[in-house]
DNA sequence: CTCGTTGCAAAGGATTTGCACAAGT
DNA sequence: ACTTGTGCAAATCCTTTGCAACGAG
């Protein structure tokens, strides 16, 4: 994958530069979990525990389910990575590079990625009425896509 | 066309009718659900089974967990009630007898509710770009509310 | 009476926690 | 060395399921 236009964000180097400046330490297994959400769209830690697994190939080995938990709450307390709730027990987790809201069919379960600024209307609605901020990067819309929607009219006329 | 935008959704008579048209039946564990998502705003399913237990009384007997698990599902898909995710582990239910939009405070909880037009916008562009219909009976927007603000803003300068 | 329903208990899946040992700095 | 971080296993939470007894129509 070209990092080349990689957000500082994901840069190993960054990892570390946040970590030390809390005293924290860079470990393999951080730096493995980050590469993974990077690299996934949107992953849940199963699917970033799967990834890792893979990566590591037969004899290696990956980091544990609860490190992986306990490092994707630190990276996105030190604001490297977003967890959004999408419905079920399935949050997905995202590099923090730029933000961009989901959007989830209810259906099947496909998820696709929106431009931040399609809230912007609302969330100044929501912050004048109610001084509400929202946090676009965390937002989830529920809703149906066009092939489910097309499905469910075949079958339920 | 169901013609169901009535506020006599949680009426009991149009529970038993909605039940009957499909040789389902009302039993009274079914009616209690449905009023105590009816009264209460934002019930999880935990809390339900509180009010109902509380309802009930000493000597008293509420729906045992597993019913009202199952009979929310079956008000959901008979159109009474709806469930929105808040954020990790915690459906919410509502009667459905207007749409409204959720809004939950990351830090505190706390849930307010919208006028659900204020998607509209949002909702055109993306029934026009990527061809997905949001439900916006189940949306919940995330981000902070106005006293976690002010608190954070204290907290952290 | 005849099925749909319920309660109970056990199964499941997802996440968290306690601890002793391993490993960054 | 001094602490923080990790793996493992057990503990929780939330939800679902199998089944025999129960009750609405």
């Amino acid at each position: 994958m070209g990092s080349e236009h990689t957000a500082a964000h994901t840069d190993p180097a960054a990892l570390a530069e946040q970590l030390r400046a809390r005293g924290l330490r860079l470990t393999p297994q951080r730096a493995r979990v980050l590469a993974a959400v990077s690299g996934l769209e949107h992953a849940t830690p199963e699917a970033i525990g799967a990834r890792l697994r893979e990566e590591a190939g037969p004899g290696g080995s990956a980091p544990d389910t609860s490190t992986i938990y306990r490092t994707l709450e630190l990276l996105e307390s030190l604001g490297l990575v977003w967890h959004t709730h999408l419905g079920r027990g399935a949050p997905v987790y995202h590099a923090a590079e730029r933000p961009h809201l989901h959007v989830v069919c209810a259906s099947c379960g496909e998820i696709a990625s929106a431009a931040p600024d399609l809230l912007d209307r609302a969330a100044e609605r929501l912050a004048a009425d109610l001084g509400f901020t929202v946090d676009v990067g965390h937002v989830a819309l529920s809703g149906t896509c066009r092939a489910c929607r097309n499905r469910a009219v075949q079958e339920k006329p």
